[in-house]
DNA sequence: CGACATGTTGAACCTCATCAACCGACGTGG
DNA sequence: CCACGTCGGTTGATGAGGTTCAACATGTCG
């Protein structure tokens, strides 16, 4: 349990902490957060690391700081299928249940900020603008579940795949400052193996190679090596990945 | 607008409401009840009716008092993909946006009590039992929506199809007393077309129309007509629906 | 009765899964 | 240092599961 990968929080790393305002924390007064500080510990997860197992007791909740969590259902004949992915400064843990209703696994190495569930629950129920903003959180990742829901029933293998690579890329381009939709070239590096990428779209690791090949071929994406990916119109990508419709969401 | 679909509340209705403690408004008091009733309105939509538009300013929240409502992703090409399915008492809108993120219809007769979204969220600004349940209702939602994902992402036809009707045959029987899991002989009416099934499984017609017969000629269920249906054992549905896995859920 | 919506069934086609071979990078141990 | 296994990824051949198109059955309502 106590091994040099868990930091017991300083009671003032809080106050500092880079996620801050962005998280669920971000709704605490300065008193509040020191007693978050008091409990949380940071743990870092590496590269494949299980964080949850389904079925498990809840026994803590945790912000992401960095890297990427993969969220998982498992069927008994071992079908696999990715229900969410989670990026600084989401989220990790089910509110108010006893049991975690999935697995949830490192995609890259991650830094967590874990506190225990009871403590978090019991400081949401005096917190109104804890829950809140709680409740906000969890209204977006509904929305997000319902758009993939459409992703999965509906979309061709190639419009999936260009539609990941387009969250990857504008998700990218939103934290690191990258040139904006349309102009210039991004270019990134991907956090999900073939085989991530397959859990997430519903498909398997040859089709998403196959059609990462495809896009590169059309001229739509780059392929620089396995990971390195350059996008030399983000509205072109778009198109393939049938995005602009939906309303102009 | 005013046809005779629609119903002012009295002020005691809510009192006397049978979704009164299962629905959202269960967490309010008799005083703040009179105020929803105030606000409210019972209103009646038929079968395929549109109850939201996806993209239109919010303008109303409701609570289903009866009825099945389907919410829809559409694309701009025609495809189509339900992304959740209310029965009552579940809550029909998307708290704290501007706008619908999706279509709501009426997938049979519906009756739902609405309320103007401002006068409701300012009610769940001062009353944290309020946003609380709200908050539940939506983390299992969210749940939903991900088991949803699982099913549109890694099951067969044969599975999904059969999901759906089990989901339909036990929710029946919570509803209508009818025999346990397992037990003798549970009959129903699906509430939904083959159209809206294959909407709802990422499926087509047809392929939902070739799997009843199938699992009708395998004797897994019985179909009666072409809505009525009877599951001889909920237990070999489920089986065949790959249901008992994820970790005993 | 005819018109229309809903549902079933058949045949052809196509997308994607499956099985398999292969490649390069990396790490390890003899 | 090289042989070896492993891991992530690519590509090819084949086939199954679902879609598509089309015809037909059934039921309902004017």
């Amino acid at each position: 349990m106590d091994d040099y990968n868990v930091v017991k929080l300083q009671s003032s790393a809080c106050a500092t902490c880079a996620i801050r305002h962005r998280a669920v924390c971000g709704a605490l007064k300065d008193r509040e957060l020191a007693t978050l500080s008091r409990m949380g510990r940071f743990k870092r997860y590496s590269t494949g690391e299980m964080i949850l197992a389904d079925g498990e007791p809840t026994t803590f909740f945790a912000n992401i700081v960095s890297g990427v969590v993969r969220l998982d259902k498992t069927s008994a004949d071992g079908r696999q299928q990715t229900v969410g992915l989670l990026f600084a400064p989401d989220f990790l843990g089910r509110a108010y249940a006893d049991h975690n209703p999935y697995f949830a696994h490192a995609a890259c190495d991650v830094m967590v900020c874990q506190f225990p569930h009871e403590a978090f629950e019991r400081l949401m129920h005096h917190n109104n603008g804890l829950e809140h903003r709680m409740f906000q959180k969890t209204l977006n990742e509904l929305d997000a579940a319902r758009d993939w829901m459409f992703l999965l029933g509906r979309k061709t293998a190639k419009e999936k795949v260009a539609t990941l690579v387009h969250m990857i890329a504008s998700r990218h381009s939103h934290i690191g400052c990258t040139p904006q939709i349309g102009l210039h070239e991004a270019q990134f590096q991907l956090p999900l193996t073939r085989a991530d990428m397959a859990m997430f779209l519903g498909l398997t690791i040859e089709t998403v190679s196959r059609q990462l090949s495809a896009l590169n071929k059309a001229g739509t994406i780059r392929l620089i090596s396995g990971r390195e990916v350059a996008v030399p119109d983000l509205s072109t990508l778009a198109l393939t990945a049938g995005l602009d419709d939906i309303a102009a969401a």
